[in-house]
DNA sequence: ATAAATAGTGGACGACTGTTCTCTAAGTAT
DNA sequence: ATACTTAGAGAACAGTCGTCCACTATTTAT
C-alpha cells in the first residue's frame, strides 16, 4: 500500500516506484529517437535497436512501451504539435499593436524553434519522409493547424469580411512560409545570430508582402467559372 | 573496328554494343530507385541490393556505375533539376498576356508534375530527408532555382525598379508556394481531376494574392534599422 | 586469330536488423 | 511474509544489408 520508496539500509541507487521507472524509460526512448533525428538521421533510418541502445535499455524492453517504431513516431508527432499549438496560443494571447504583429509573430516562431529544436527538426524531417502512416498523420495535423490559424486571422479587422475559403487560402500561404522559415532555421548553425537574423528578416518581409495584398483582394475575381 | 552488331548465326537475343548495354543498366538502376521512391519509400530506406534486384542485376554490378547509393542519389538530383530548369525555360519562352501569366504558370507547373511525377516525388521526398549530402545538394539547387526565377521576374514591368534583395525575397516566396503545391499534387491520387483542380485553384489564388501586394511594396519600409 | 578490357555472376564475410521466448529481480498488494 | 505483477535482461532466430574477391562470357582492339 505504501508506495513510498521503501526505506532500505542499502545506500543510494535504483530505488524508484514502478510508475517513475516506467515513465522515465519511456521518455528516454522518445528522447533518444529525437536526439538521433536532430543529429541528422531520417526517421526511418533509425532502428528500434539503436533507439533502445541509446536509451540505455535492451531491445525487448522497447516493446513494453511501443509496438513498433511507427507507434513511437506517432507519439512524437502528438507531442510536437502540442508544442506548436502552445506557440499559437502564446501568439494569440499577446496583445500587440497592429503594425508590430508580423514582427512579433516571427519573433515568437523563431524563439520556439530555438527552444524546441528537436521537435521542430523531427516534424520537418518526417513531413516528407517515406513512411505513409507518419506522413499522413503529419499532413492531417498541419491541415488542422492551418484551420486554427485561419480562425485566428478572422478576428483581424481587415479580414472580417473574408469568407472561410479565402481565410484558409491565406492561412495556408502563411503556414507555408512558416514551414520554409523553420526549415531554414534548422539548416542554419544553431548559434549564428547573424544567419538567424537574416532568416528572420526574410520571413518578415515575405509575410509583410503577403499582407500588403490583403486589402486589395477581391474574392470573386479569383473564382474561375461557376464551380460549385 | 566494326562495331555493328557482329552478324552471328545464332538467333535473336542479347547482341548489343557495350556502350548500349552499359547505358541501359545504368538507366535501369536509376529507374528502379525512382520507382521505389514513387511507391512511397524514403530514399534512405532503399538499399543498394533492392535497387540492383529491381534493375535485374546482381548487387556487385551496381558498383560498376555508382560507388554508393548516395552517388546515385546525386545523379537523380541532377536529372530532376534538369527537368525543373526545362520547365522554367518553357514558361519563360511562352508569350502570354499579362493577366494570364499566373494562370498559365500554374498550369505549366501542374502539367510538369503530372508528366514527371517520379522526379518530383524524388525531390520532394529527399528534400527533408536525413542524408546530409543529398539534402545539401538539393538545398543548393533550390537556391539556384530561386535565383533563376528572380532573374526572370526582373523583366516584368512592375518589378523593374526592384532591387536584387527584394526580387530574391519574392522569388523565394513564390518557390515556397510552388513546393507546397507540388507536395499537395503528389499526395493527391494521380487521376482525380477534381482534387487536382482544387489544388491548382488554391495555388493560383495564393500567387495572385502575393502579386497583389507587389505594386504597394516599399523596399525601405521593410528594412529595420541601419543594417548593412 | 589473339589478346585486352569490361559487364555481369556468384559466393562468402561480418554486421546489424526486428522479433520471439525464457528468465530474473525488483516493486506491489495481500 | 507471501504471492502477484511487471520492467528489463539475455540468448537465439532468420533475414537483410554493404562489401570483397575470384570468376565467366562477351565485346573491343590489335
Amino acid at each position: 500500500m505504501v508506495n513510498v520508496r521503501t526505506a532500505d539500509k542499502d545506500g543510494a541507487r535504483p530505488r524508484r516506484t514502478q510508475a517513475e521507472r516506467r515513465q522515465h524509460t519511456r521518455q528516454a526512448l522518445l528522447d533518444a529517437a529525437l536526439l538521433q533525428m536532430e543529429a541528422g538521421e531520417s526517421f526511418d533510418s533509425l532502428s528500434l535497436r539503436s533507439v533502445a541502445r541509446a536509451a540505455g535499455v535492451v531491445p525487448t524492453a522497447f516493446y513494453r512501451y511501443f509496438a513498433s517504431m511507427d507507434e513511437l513516431g506517432l507519439v512524437l508527432i502528438e507531442d510536437s504539435f502540442r508544442t506548436l499549438r502552445a506557440m499559437l496560443r502564446h501568439a494569440r494571447e499577446e496583445s500587440v499593436p497592429a503594425e508590430r504583429i508580423i514582427n512579433r509573430s516571427v519573433e515568437i516562431l523563431v524563439s520556439y524553434v530555438r527552444e524546441n529544436r528537436q521537435q521542430f527538426a523531427f516534424v520537418a524531417r518526417i513531413r516528407s519522409t517515406g513512411n505513409g502512416v507518419l506522413r499522413h498523420a503529419i499532413r492531417a495535423e498541419i491541415r488542422l493547424f492551418i484551420s486554427d490559424l485561419a480562425t485566428d486571422l478572422a478576428r483581424f479587422p481587415v479580414l472580417d469580411r473574408w469568407g472561410t475559403d479565402d481565410l484558409q487560402m491565406l492561412s495556408a500561404l502563411l503556414v507555408n512560409t512558416m514551414i520554409a522559415t523553420i526549415e531554414s532555421l534548422l539548416d542554419a548553425p544553431p548559434d549564428s545570430t547573424e544567419t538567424i537574423g537574416e532568416i528572420t528578416a526574410l520571413a518578415e518581409r515575405q509575410m509583410r508582402l503577403v499582407i500588403l495584398g490583403v486589402p486589395g483582394w477581391d474574392s470573386d475575381r479569383s473564382r474561375r467559372g461557376p464551380r460549385r
